[in-house]
DNA sequence: GATGAATGAGGCTTCATTCAT
DNA sequence: GATGAATGAAGCCTCATTCAT
């Protein structure tokens, strides 16, 4: 019924640029802001700037642009958790480098700290990409058994331990990004790890 | 001589207005386990046996009833955590107590509790709703700066200490929950409330 | 994120309307000459004089729409062919009535005929409905199998037999419903069932 | 330096230009199973093995590409049902002829059966497709007048003969395609011609 | 107070078609 | 000739809200 018009091809300028890049970029801004239901793939594509149509030739579901963006900062994440961790450190040395990663890529990268806490135990995000993303910070549950065996922590439930060290360093995090100053900054950074170490020693 | 015959009238059996409570429960049901965008007013509606009209009858908006669930939960979770807590008590006392309250009421009220944390930061709760949600817990930075003022309580910027508490907190009634074993979950609970008391102490 | 505004209510003059019953019979009319995907639900709506949400509240997905159509209309179609038969009937007297009735029928429903036919085969109807329209015509095969029996109709595979008189009768009726002459159409119609009885008998 | 290398040039194997014919087949399939707008041309294009674009290469229109479908079908059954047919022969012996034929062709060619049958009234085949198709089975009247003229074909309308003929055979093709025992589908094609010679004869 | 049919903007997704490479 | 990313109108369906009864 209809008669030839659609498909204007490649946009003019559209150069080599990366779309699907900008899509993520996007929609990670936007879902952090609004939610998942609160934004529409129209907001995200024409925020992006392309058509409608190109956010569905990368990711054929909305659901599906969510989990790409959940995998990607998940593993993220991770890696900057364990930068400069070394297998020769001590277990007190080797946590003490972790909260200050976790601290630190969380007040560098707002947006994508917000992203994973809001949709840890969201439904939209697919349960193997959860799983995905559990798995990346499986290495933690075993420095924390380390500790407990050598005496550095106190003996008690390490996945309670490790729930506790998160959930505080993620309340640290909201409260360090408040403050613009670095000096004060740092020195609250101090004070957080402070009480999370005071926590899990014996 | 008409076909159509709508508004029955209130339904046979309908008691005399449990309808707006009916429609609350019902709700926080609802907006926990699906999200505010994930649950239909029609699926509450359905859910709470009434019409359509009804709930718009209590409640001219969606937002208004999510705001008025709002409201009232936070407000019973601010009363639970001061049970017991007298003026004569003694800072570490309080705090003890408090923590206890807490982790009681989080795990009897899963559903509320799921239902504050989901929507504290959320824009679909007015910001009106916000400020006095935060109104109710105000007393526990003056108990903080007691215990700091008397030793009790490390020197340190109240204002985190309360964060850190409250995300610790938070994360033990998840880990909490999931124990089924009474004892267990007593256990449990003691180290938790420990770590965070330890953090805080001098 | 939307704030008021939608519903309008009942439609100022709406008065009683059947709005079901508009909105099957613009679809019939609809699918018939432009077919399932061919006519958008917007556009059976609008010529409905409905909004499109009032379809969709009598018939949940566009299939379901097409599935009552086809089961009113297979049964509708099937007690057409009933008329005047009674038991006591010889077989031959029956099969000329129920090809007068079958013939006279497609002629007076000629967009109900084009329906039955269209979506016979069709996967947009769903099998349950397939299922109910055949087994309206059951009640043929018995009638075939009695004038084998007492040597009124060759000894054949009934089926074969129903089919060839079947696809007969609808060329017939597309013959017949072009000619607008009364008589004319009269004397094509008494061939035409000349025609399929000549092949029935010994 | 560009990043994208979109246009890899003709496929490593693509033969020299099976393409037109591959998109043409793989067309043929897909409409008979899922209508015209059930199947997007990006399907066909996919299990063609062909790129989008070249689809549109060979024909710029989807329209374009079912009408080249239409016209050839039609002309090869039309070819088909012609096979043996010689001027000396007799009316009947014609008339039997075409009958196997046509029978004999649509059981071996059950799609392009379906194709024709499900496309010889849709608006999708321009108008001049469909009289092209048409013209290929004029010859069918002149042989049925011929018939009337010399006694072999009771005297009736020429076309309404046709049109049940044609009904019938298609019917008949219809349920000897189902009867997989080639000596059960001979009976059942014989008595199936049977039933539509008595119909014809005086 | 209660009911539920009616509304229509808006959401997700599909798809014929184009064109730079 | 061939490729496939890009386009955007259009399709199906959802849902907050209204109002006559």
């Amino acid at each position: 019924m209809r008669r030839k018009k659609p498909g204007t091809g490649p946009a003019a300028g559209s150069g080599t640029t990366g779309n699907r890049e900008k899509i993520l970029e996007t929609a990670l801004r936007l879902f952090t802001t609004r939610g998942f239901f609160g934004t529409p793939t129209s907001l995200i594509s024409k925020e992006a700037g392309v058509a409608t149509g190109t956010l569905f030739f990368y990711f054929p579901t909305k659901e599906e642009l969510i989990d790409t963006l959940y995998r990607r900062i998940k593993g993220e994440a991770a890696q900057a958790m364990c930068r400069g961790i070394g297998d020769e450190m001590a277990v007190k040395e080797k946590l003490r480098r972790i909260g200050f990663n976790a601290v630190e890529w969380g007040v560098e990268n707002p947006e994508k700290l917000t992203f994973m806490e809001q949709f840890a135990h969201s439904p939209f995000v697919s349960t193997s990409a959860h799983e995905e993303g559990i798995s990346h910070f499986l290495f933690l549950e075993e420095i924390v058994k380390d500790g407990i065996r050598d005496g550095t922590i106190r003996n008690t439930d390490p996945a309670l331990l490790l729930c506790l060290m998160a959930s505080a360093l993620s309340g640290l995090i909201g409260q360090a990004s408040a403050v613009r100053d670095p000096s004060g900054r740092g020195e609250m950074i101090r004070e957080g790890l402070e009480f999370i170490f005071r926590g899990m020693m014996p």
